[in-house]
DNA sequence: GCGATCAAATTTGTATACACTATGAATACA
DNA sequence: TGTATTCATAGTGTATACAAATTTGATCGC
């Protein structure tokens, strides 16, 4: 039992860690023997992975970890602000006091992480922070939704956490400081502030996220062509 | 696998028409029997059905219908409008030729059943018929929101479906035509006529829905009570 | 009579052995 | 030389036997 959640969620981890890259096969014999689990109790494990959104099973193929295509991304852009936004101003009307000590928790995490300069536990911990915010809304139908939206948001997220650009350490605390403002303002159950403050928090990861799929170019001397023909 | 995908669909069917009601218990041993399969592969489909919110399994416990309560009804009203016009907007703009085709099948299913007075098939074919669209979204986040509103939806329906008032058949008829303007819509891309149509089309399901689990009041002599006071 | 504790029975969880399917390589044929 | 067919192998799917846990009922003590 014990045994099984903790493939469970080393499996999970590894998963958002990109330790397993999407698209990546998993065989049940090495992963079972990796477990010290038989085949039967892994390949359960695996079902339920699937049911939550970071694997697929085929039928006789076997799993491979969740992909991330470019077509997922335009869905992913698309949908999480809704979600995220629905979910926080949920969370502020339901939350329970025995959930918001959970979310000081998973943010004490994170800020422990961020000090330690520990980069995969920096973007576990800011998932449990959300899936924690996810819980409090207390809504069936949108928690699988925000569970798969946050699945790829902290694989993408990854690179960003790992990231060594400068800007990025004052774009961290930023966020930090965002989900302390999320958390007080789910305290004092202000539904609107939670929405307000969730969108700052959506648009500064999605600037990171878009930052990486799009990088600064590289010193590139078409554009003083361009600009030539231009003048 | 076969034998497999039969007993899937089976027990979705069981519990999308009630015929396992909301908390029943499913015993493993019991399901193998009556399914030919042994238990290994049965799990297999409980853990699948539970991925997709049809059941829930609790540790040395078993696997259970999904519950209907009140809080979850809450949600569900809240919850339903948004995914369904998000979903039916997408669904006008990434619609493929093969599943169009699939939806008109699906509708083509649910005036057969509606001809033949076959209440759980028309409830059936009703959920297979918003499943596509579902699936033409192709979006992978709101689509499990997608599917745990339907499994609620159709449960809530099924006895407007096996109603027997007589303004049921009107609205049953209307419930189709709305159906069919919607493929119009899609078919012919236009993402906001399909959200309109399917505002409508929730309104009418939305009434039916209050009016079974608010009915008509019984004629009733204390309203007179009342009123006699007030004057 | 009521509650608690222990044991038996029922039910879930796990391991292993066997069957089936898919993939790839080798060989035969065109 | 290219292609198709067949066979070997690796890996998934299923069945059964066994272990662990939960529930139920009965007996003992209060």
């Amino acid at each position: 039992m014990t045994k099984k959640d903790a493939c469970l969620c080393d499996l999970k981890a590894r998963v958002l860690a990109l330790d397993l890259a999407p698209g990546a096969a998993l065989d049940e014999v090495s992963l079972s023997a990796a477990y010290g689990l038989s085949r039967t109790p892994l390949r359960e494990v695996l079902q339920r992975l699937a049911g939550e959104g970071y694997i697929s099973l085929e039928a006789n193929r076997g799993a491979v970890v969740s992909a991330m295509d470019v077509a997922a991304m335009r869905q992913f852009f698309q949908t999480a602000p809704i979600i995220y936004c629905a979910i926080s101003r949920l969370a502020a009307d339901n939350a329970s006091i025995a959930q918001l000590k959970t979310l000081k928790a998973a943010q004490f995490d994170f800020t422990q992480a961020k000090a330690s300069l520990d980069t995969a536990a920096m973007a576990l911990a800011n998932h449990h922070f959300h899936e924690t915010i996810g819980a409090m809304s207390g809504n069936p139908y949108l928690l699988p939704a925000m569970g798969r939206l946050l699945i790829d948001h902290t694989r993408m997220s990854q690179r960003f956490y790992s990231g060594v650009a400068p800007q990025d350490g004052v774009r961290i605390v930023q966020a930090a400081h965002q989900h302390d403002l999320l958390i007080d303002a789910i305290e004092r159950r202000r539904a609107e502030e939670a929405v307000e403050i969730t969108l700052d928090h959506w648009a500064l990861s999605r600037d990171e996220i878009e930052r990486y799929v799009w990088p600064d170019p590289l010193p590139d001397d078409t554009a003083r062509r361009t600009t030539g023909e231009s003048t």
